[in-house]
DNA sequence: TTGAAATATAGAACCAGGTTCTACATATTT
DNA sequence: AAATATGTAGAACCTGGTTCTATATTTCAA
């Protein structure tokens, strides 16, 4: 497409470029997001229970503190990785935070 | 007290030191937090419908793009600034980033 | 070695958060 | 004018997150 549009036009067209392929995978709720600053989410993975265990393990802290820095009870986390729970939305978000970044990004 | 420990002993005294103040406050469980990394937990807040209203706005997002930094559905924001509901304890350390940090910490 | 603290499991019960849906009301754009 | 983006409203459902108790094992200090 020719970009001889408004600054705002240019914003929305790279809007729906870098979203357009959420949107169709489903991921993203049907229209929205104009004003999307250019950067890109980091997709939310699901997490396995071993993979929760792993995730912790590697960040070498036990439950308790692997909790607080999820501001989550010290159970919850042992249901995740029990398999017994799974963790929601705004956890896995959490998580994948940290699969990337490491626990200091959230700290 | 007198710091001539080994060094794990230092650590743990360190540990202390820092979370002891959450602890006394009751906002952590018991005991715990062996190797507490020396980080220092960013307490999180409790945010009122306006305050997370007024976050949002800050950021210059809609409720729909702000849902999606935080892997949540765009009604789960709109309840929470009409106040309908509240955010639990992820979200809650979700939006304590974005407050401090702003919406980049979580991209 | 003895005891206290840290760590993790297990299960149950409860409540509210998060989801999904529909419908409606306004802007804002094209 | 038509289409899109944005936000409100309410209802129903389900499960995540909390809290509690109890138990087992390990780690550490006296």
């Amino acid at each position: 497409m020719a970009r001889t549009k408004t600054y705002k036009s240019n914003v929305k067209a790279a809007i729906h470029e870098t979203a357009q392929g959420l949107l169709e995978a489903g991921l993203i709720d049907k229209h929205t997001m104009r004003r999307f600053d250019q950067s890109c989410l980091t997709p939310v993975r699901k997490f396995t229970a071993d993979e929760i265990r792993a995730l912790r393990e590697r960040e070498q802290v036990s439950q308790t503190v692997f909790a607080m820095y999820l501001n989550v009870t010290k159970d919850s986390v042992s249901q995740w990785e029990r398999g017994d729970k799974r963790p929601a939305g705004p956890a896995c978000k959490l998580l994948s935070i940290v699969a990337e970044k490491g626990l200091s990004a959230i700290a």
